[in-house]
DNA sequence: TATTTTTGTTGTGTTAACACAACAAATCGT
DNA sequence: ACGATTTGTTGTGTTAACACAACAAAAATA
């Protein structure tokens, strides 16, 4: 298995004022661990996936892709909000 | 990480008619590594859950979930299908 | 500015998630 | 019934995904 995998954990971490710590806590991992995922040094288990876009209240597609996420700019440009 | 996760792996691919080889050649996985998830063997990574679940065209949480998912007889019923 | 908090880096250790193989058992097709 | 195919079980091996720790650097706060 060598496909990459795309997160905007940072993003609605950001978006929701969240330190790694506390997403970490809330899932039940090392903080180090949310760090990792973040900068994309490994992949995340089906299972921490899965907890971590509950926490996010989203699909796990939204949060995880195989192809590059738009930039956030890009995406509110094309919702019309700015 | 010890949270069980339950998929419904086997009833999609039934659905589909497909084998486990034919899955396992489609996500590039080995066949015995889709039998070990079907009966739960193992969990898996979030970069082969994500591939499966594209594999049948379903959003990840229709495939996989922390709690058991209700019988497809039950599911059927209240869709209104029989 | 000083202190605290958050994030990044490096290192060590464990083990579950995979691969592969061999064989048995169950199921399917003729 | 028999052969082919599919599924299940067992065993061995590799390594990425985690944990933890220590420390440094960066950012935030007082």
């Amino acid at each position: 298995m060598n496909t990459e995998i795309h997160n905007r954990i940072a993003v609605f971490r950001a978006e929701r004022g969240m330190t790694r710590k506390e997403l970490a806590e809330a899932v039940e991992v090392n903080p180090q661990t949310i760090g990792y995922l973040e900068r994309g040094d490994y992949k995340p288990s089906l299972e921490l996936g899965m907890k971590i876009a509950a926490i996010f209240d989203v699909p796990v597609e939204m949060l995880f892709s195989f192809e590059p996420f738009e930039s956030v700019a890009a995406a509110l440009r094309r919702s019309g909000e700015n």
